[in-house]
DNA sequence: TGCTGTGTGTACCGATTGGTACAGGGTAGG
DNA sequence: CCTACCCTGTACCAATCGGTACACACAGCA
């Protein structure tokens, strides 16, 4: 029955859901059936390596997302800070504020990694690299706007792992506001020759 | 053979790697059996109730480990900075430089966390209260005592998915300097009031 | 109204999972 | 030397794993 065409589409944001809650290994194909409603028939027609080419479509997506979401407004030309504003709302966003693990994260910790390396390594360095450039042109200066890039990226995983640790998002919501405050305070040991001294506080409720 | 009495303390440094290796429910006890060199039979004569007890020997093992190399040296009466160089030296051994995972991490990630979910959340809030402690004795007043040895904990865990993600240990301990410095650093903002304003640098090499 | 081909539910596959039962080996105490 | 018990290798278990094969249902076209 419901031949409502199964569509690929569909299934990724299932898909990712799960690997999330239980991993690569740990997701099941019976869990998997069970969640996106479609019988092993239709998910090796959608998915004909199995499980394997379903992550890496759920980590297409995922990539995808952090491109236009995270990625394109950090780029954008001439305002740097309303690119990493744009960065944190879209991070919060996507990790329901705390409540969802990242796919990337877990990937990279079990043998899982060996599997996805390109994939997992290249999530990570695209996104310091590119906030990066943009805490560069905010006033940073090279090695500063490298390590606070770092620092940040590396923030976010370790809020998001002692979040869950606490089953308390408040700790992931508070490590991301202190985060922010540090992209945007600029101090004579980070800033430029010449440059602005104080890009103003963040938050603005 | 070998009738060498198998010892739970021998297979525990054994079986934590393999956790961290592969997660709770991706360690098999082939897999298992293998690496300690023990068969099923000393396997469930050392540990009943089978893999939770084996996981729940290597939390307790591994607090051990942290209360004794990391708590006690923070607790230390009179200099808080001391004990705090003895946090970073005995966190950086302990994660062999970024090379190792936290077991108590990737458990917090997936769904062993609901198994284990009181070690899981002990682990990092007791971490996080001694190390205030230890910033507020330093000099940081409570606020930012609290919130630097946030993150500093959570610091160490992105790091360490980071390090792996790249499988760079120097992403790592590029990640330790900065933090450890952080600690030293007391600022306007967050020094008690009448405190000093710096305590020197960090990394005499 | 047939035919055709795309999707899909289901039965089935060997392999592996965590765990149990138990016989027998080895050592220690007498 | 014998006995008793602790320890451990091994056979076995049902359940589940990821994956394959295939028959059949149904939509689109003629």
């Amino acid at each position: 029955m419901a031949r409502s065409v199964a569509d690929r589409r569909d299934a990724i944001p299932v898909l990712a859901e799960l690997f999330r809650e239980y991993g690569f290994a740990g997701a099941s194909l019976s869990e998997i059936t069970k969640r996106t409603g479609l019988g092993k028939g239709s998910l090796y027609h959608l998915f004909p390596d199995g499980k394997e080419e379903m992550a890496r479509a759920v980590l297409e997506d995922v990539a995808g997302w952090f491109e236009t979401n995270v990625f394109m407004p950090l780029r954008e030309g001439d305002d740097p800070t309303a690119g990493i504003d744009a960065m944190f709302r879209a991070v919060i966003d996507f990790f329901h504020s705390g409540r969802r693990v990242c796919l990337v994260g877990t990937f990279a910790l079990d043998d899982t990694r060996e599997r996805f390396a390109i994939e997992v390594q290249s999530y990570f360095t695209t996104w310091i690299r590119v906030l990066s450039a943009a805490l560069k042109r905010s006033g940073f200066n090279s090695r500063a706007a490298r390590e606070t890039a770092e620092d940040v990226v590396a923030g976010i995983q370790g809020a998001l792992v002692l979040a869950r640790s606490q089953d308390d998002p408040a700790v992931f919501m508070r490590a991301m506001k202190r985060l922010h405050e540090r992209t945007r305070v600029v101090r004579r040991d980070t800033q430029k020759e010449g440059g602005i001294r104080r890009r103003g506080t963040v938050g603005k409720t």
